[in-house]
RNA sequence: AACCGGGGCCUG
């Protein structure tokens, strides 16, 4: 079962969606991760209907779904933009029982951003036990797509104590406050670049220099293209 | 021992 599970991934991931389908239905005695394998290269291949079909398959075998069946579940809804199987994936996991832990509330925390609804994005963020960089990221994606700036600068002055900023954190904030105009913001941001190990970053900085442009303050653009090394 | 979460530009 676990080298068949093996191939069922192989085959998926490299997009043969058909073949990693014949070996997982001929396969007798399959467990959780076999199924949630099929399930996550359904979902990372396009096909979410497929991955909620296995879904209802694998509740009629008995098989209790965990924490990764529904990461998979809710990427294959975001990528379908299904709120109303999202929604029912949510209560899924309610009735289930199961605890989420960081990695399941940011994935519903970005479903419900991507699948238009930023209110229960937000609803699932400030019920988090243990909120980090990732789902504080994903919170002001969410807010990002939905056009609310606003909410996106409220957060910035919320962020999750004792954690450090990545790249990724940086680049949606400070497009964020280009978006806005949001210079004093915007200036918190670069001062915390240039104390991190990102301060050299291509992608951050072409992220500076395009906030600095928006604000209008193209003179600071032009130092903060400047000052990035190996410019290409 | 096999499966799982966030961003800009480009490929579009």
């Amino acid at each position: 079962v676990v080298v068949a599970t093996a191939l069922v991934n192989m085959y998926g991931k490299c997009g043969d969606l058909d073949e990693a389908l014949h070996i997982f239905y001929r396969l007798p005695g399959k467990n959780v991760v076999t199924w949630n394998t099929m399930i996550e290269v359904s979902a990372s291949q396009g096909q979410g209907e497929e991955a909620f079909h296995l879904f209802k398959e694998m509740c009629v075998a008995h098989i209790m779904p965990n924490k990764s069946t529904f990461v998979s579940l809710l990427s294959a809804c975001v990528n379908e933009e299904n709120l109303v199987e999202g929604k029912n994936f949510h209560s899924c996991i309610i009735r289930s029982g199961i605890i989420c832990d960081a990695v399941l509330d940011t994935a519903l925390v970005t479903m419900y951003g991507k699948c238009g609804s930023p209110r229960d994005a937000r609803a699932v963020y400030d019920a988090m036990n243990a909120c980090d960089v990732v789902a504080w990221t994903a919170m002001m994606a969410a807010y990002i797509q939905h056009g609310q700036g606003n909410e996106v600068l409220l957060l910035v002055h919320k962020m999750p104590t004792g954690v450090l900023l990545d790249n990724v954190t940086f680049v949606s904030i400070l497009d964020a406050c280009a978006a806005e105009g949001a210079l004093e913001e915007g200036r918190l941001m670069h001062a915390l670049v240039l104390d991190s190990e990102f301060f050299s970053d291509v992608v951050v900085g072409t992220a500076l220099v395009n906030m600095y442009n928006k604000c209008g303050k193209l003179e600071d653009a032009r130092s903060a293209f400047d000052t990035i090394p190996k410019w290409d």
